[in-house]
DNA sequence: AGCACGCCGACT
DNA sequence: GTCGGCGTGCTC
């Protein structure tokens, strides 16, 4: 073959193809498909990182405007002919560049490049000089010089979204040496990786004897469908996926096991060091790119057979893989929400057909569009409907209208309250869960009942008490506690709604001799701070920990025998059509964490909503029963599975030229639409319509056929772009996204 | 992304 | 007219 097919590493859709480039005799032996090279591109050259992705002989253009590769850097492949494939794959279903696809794939040192930050080449006193003399008054450069004048440390990308300008005069200042561009290098942390000792496998019970069974004798049929793993909270799922890895390895194949990052706990790291010990290699958030990057090497050169980790384990190098297991599949971290925003569960399906590998899909509560192929066939199922400890936790529901109505205000109910002391008595350990994070979700004045907003942001301010101060949960920004209303000038501040840190405080006014841990965004920021929460937790240096989401997956605590929810009813009222299903699933989820040893464990569970069907089956424990009810709903209202959801948003720091391109592109949509009969929402403000003194409006699509309705999107946008300037504004898409509110 | 080209306002 | 800033379009 004659030419090679490159990718440019550059991400902008107009070098979004495919670019062939002549390979000269000394590079013959040494290039591959799935290699980087770099090659002169463009008028002046330079030379860019670029990726093979085939060769050819045939090629559209004239030969005379054909380069040569000019270097081989690596003497490896990245990557193999079946991640080209899941790089095509997620481009096309996730439409975004193949550049960008490939760059999630391959590990991310290799792909840093590090950041372009600005500089004033003189000093500060002539620089006004400068301003005043050299560049005439009003012009762009004047206006990138003055803000570097009072802002360093600002990345180019930045000054000119700030300023709204082209990288033109930042690139004449450059030239003219006034001011000096600096590339700055993200830095990297190392965290050691602990020793643990060998552990041999536990007995299967028979359920999980049963599960294991079943996925084997579907291993060895060469079965192509996935297999859902349907286990109770408790059941022993994680010993069952042990088993069958090991099964894999004999055949010497390998495995990938996705967990939520939540869940790479020192816990479930420690099972899978134990158990397979070399073998295995685990990736979490806290490692370095170096670290993964190394990873990632003995992964390619068989040094490694299992590979343990979050969302971006699904593109390990394994050349001979037999095996993808993703626990707790419903969990919504599996599907990435920055580009290119792919689903794994997608992926892996993907990749377990290209590579004859098994998919295995494990939950004690699966995600209904999951369950939902089981049930028209797509999917294999297979269930354990028992704990390893033969004890569910019993489940009471609190109706908080009655607390109310009876007198009690606080945030904990009667028999909650009662069950803590019990609980405390018996020096037995509990779990508070609460889905916010700060002290008051708000604060107002009883006067006027003005609301303490944030300036960026279209979002009333949460009040922490620990600092003391109003913070904004989407920009972050910190202000103080006003003592005077800004509106009214009365003094009467109050605050209002619950979040963890007043039930920290609660607990501690109402049970002061009781040990408190309390674990949150805001008290997990610092480097092992998750983990050593959880450990002080699990050695019973507290009695009770509060927390949010976080505490409420995967976590084996055998002193626990209580968990009190505070508020069901937050994960209820998002809006959100996933909104029932989420709220069963956390409930069913954080009751699992009560009498997993053998102990009993009770759950009460505070509700203003009762009667809610999704709050009633969590209390019954009735995955089945959740998910018919469920799955008519979404019939009835066609959302998932019986439809794809398209999201589009359009953002921009101008309010009108937003509305503006939103309501053209709504326009169009609809004019077309008379062919194609799909489901167009209206214009709406974003659930939170004000971010960063962004604006944001959205429409949403819905239609039976992915394909189609992914092309009719891209064709309206494609319309939208040729009849107005959307360069300042922000078009972002995302095919059946986790929150549509 | 980064270079050349060409448009357009400011000033000899 | 000419110079230079700044947006636009193309790159194997």
């Amino acid at each position: 073959m004659k030419y090679a097919e490159v990718i440019i590493d550059i991400t902008n859709e107009n070098v979004d193809k495919i670019f062939h480039y002549a390979i000269p005799d000394n590079l013959k032996e040494l290039i591959f498909i799935g290699m980087r090279v770099f090659v002169p591109f463009g008028f002046g050259n330079h030379l860019r990182e670029g990726y093979v992705i085939g060769f050819t002989n045939v090629i559209e253009i004239d030969e005379s405007r054909i380069k040569n590769i000019y270097s081989v850097p690596d003497n490896y492949i990245i990557f193999s002919k079946n991640m080209i494939e899941i790089a095509k794959f997620m481009a096309e279903k996730y439409y975004c560049s193949l550049s960008e696809c490939l760059q999630c794939i391959m590990p991310k040192i290799m792909k840093d490049k590090g950041e372009k930050y600005a500089i004033i080449n003189y000093d500060k006193e002539n620089i006004n000089e400068i301003i005043n003399n050299i560049i005439s008054k009003n012009t762009q450069q004047s206006k990138v010089l003055k803000f570097l004048l009072k802002n360093d440390n600002v990345k180019t990308v930045d000054i000119q979204k700030i300023l709204n300008v082209t990288s033109s005069p930042i690139k004449t200042l450059e030239k003219n040496e006034i001011i000096k561009i600096i590339t700055k290098q993200v830095k990297r942390n190392v965290v050691n990786v602990e020793n643990f000792k060998k552990t041999e496998h536990l007995n299967l019970n028979e359920s999980q004897k049963n599960a294991f069974n079943f996925i084997i004798k579907k291993i060895e049929e060469k079965s192509t469908k996935p297999i859902v793993l349907h286990g109770v909270t408790g059941s022993g799922k994680t010993e069952v996926y042990l088993q069958l890895i090991s099964e894999v390895l004999k055949k010497g194949k390998e495995a990938i096991m996705l967990v939520p990052e939540i869940s790479l706990t020192p816990q479930t790291v420690e099972r899978f060091i134990s158990r397979f010990g070399e073998k295995v290699s685990v990736t979490h958030s806290k490692l370095s790119d170096g670290e993964r990057f190394d990873q990632w090497k003995k992964a390619k050169d068989g040094e490694i057979k299992i590979m343990v980790g979050a969302r971006s384990a699904i593109f390990t190098p394994f050349e001979n893989l037999g095996i993808i297991i993703i626990d707790e599949e419903h969990e919504s971290t599996y599907k990435s929400e920055t580009t290119p925003k792919y689903n794994v569960k997608e992926i892996a399906e993907q990749l377990c057909i290209l590579s004859n590998a098994t998919l295995v899909l494990g939950s004690a509560t699966p995600s209904i569009d999951t369950y939902y192929k089981t049930q028209i066939n797509e999917y294999d199922l297979i269930s354990i409907n028992n704990r390893v400890n033969e004890n569910m936790p019993n489940i009471n529901i609190v109706d908080m209208r009655k607390e109310i109505e009876s007198g009690n205000m606080s945030v904990f109910s009667r028999p909650l309250f009662e069950a803590i002391k019990e609980n405390l008595k018996n020096n037995m350990q509990t779990i508070l869960f609460l889905n916010r994070r700060g002290h008051s979700t708000f604060v107002s004045c009883r006067k006027c009942g003005y609301v303490m907003e944030c300036k960026n942001c279209n979002v009333s301010y949460t009040y922490h008490s620990k600092e003391h101060k109003l913070v904004c949960h989407y920009c972050n920004s910190v202000e103080n506690v006003p003592t005077i209303c800004p509106n009214c000038n009365s003094k009467y501040i109050k605050y209002f709604g619950v979040g963890t840190q007043k039930i920290e405080e609660q607990i501690e006014k109402y049970f002061s001799n009781a040990k408190v841990l309390r674990m949150d965004m805001d008290t997990t920021s610092k480097k092992n701070s998750h983990q050593n929460i959880l450990e002080d937790f699990k050695n019973h240096k507290a009695d009770i920990l509060i927390g949010t989401q976080m505490i409420a997956k995967g976590l084996d605590f055998p002193k626990v025998s209580l968990v009190g929810v505070i508020a069901a009813d937050i994960t209820l009222n998002t809006g959100d059509y996933k909104s029932s299903e989420n709220t069963f699933q956390l409930l069913t989820q954080v009751a699992g964490r009560a009498g997993r040893a053998n102990i009993k464990g009770t759950v009460f569970i505070q509700t203003y909503t009762p009667e809610h069907y999704s709050i009633v089956f969590a209390k019954n424990n009735d995955y089945i029963g959740f998910y018919n009810k469920e799955i008519v709903e979404r019939k009835i209202m066609f959302y998932p599975p019986f439809s794809n959801i398209f999201f589009i948003m359009i953002s921009g720091d101008n309010e009108n030229n937003v509305l503006n391109a939103i309501k053209f592109l709504h326009n169009i949509m609809l004019y077309y639409n008379q062919k194609t009969n799909f489901y167009i929402s209206d214009v709406a403000k974003a659930y939170v319509y004000k971010v960063n003194n962004q604006y944001r409006y959205k429409i949403i699509i819905r239609a039976e056929e992915e394909t189609r309705l992914k092309n009719f999107v891209l064709y309206c946008i494609n319309i939208l772009k040729n009849k107005i300037d959307t360069t300042k504004l922000s078009i972002i898409l995302n095919l059946n996204p986790n929150y549509i509110s």
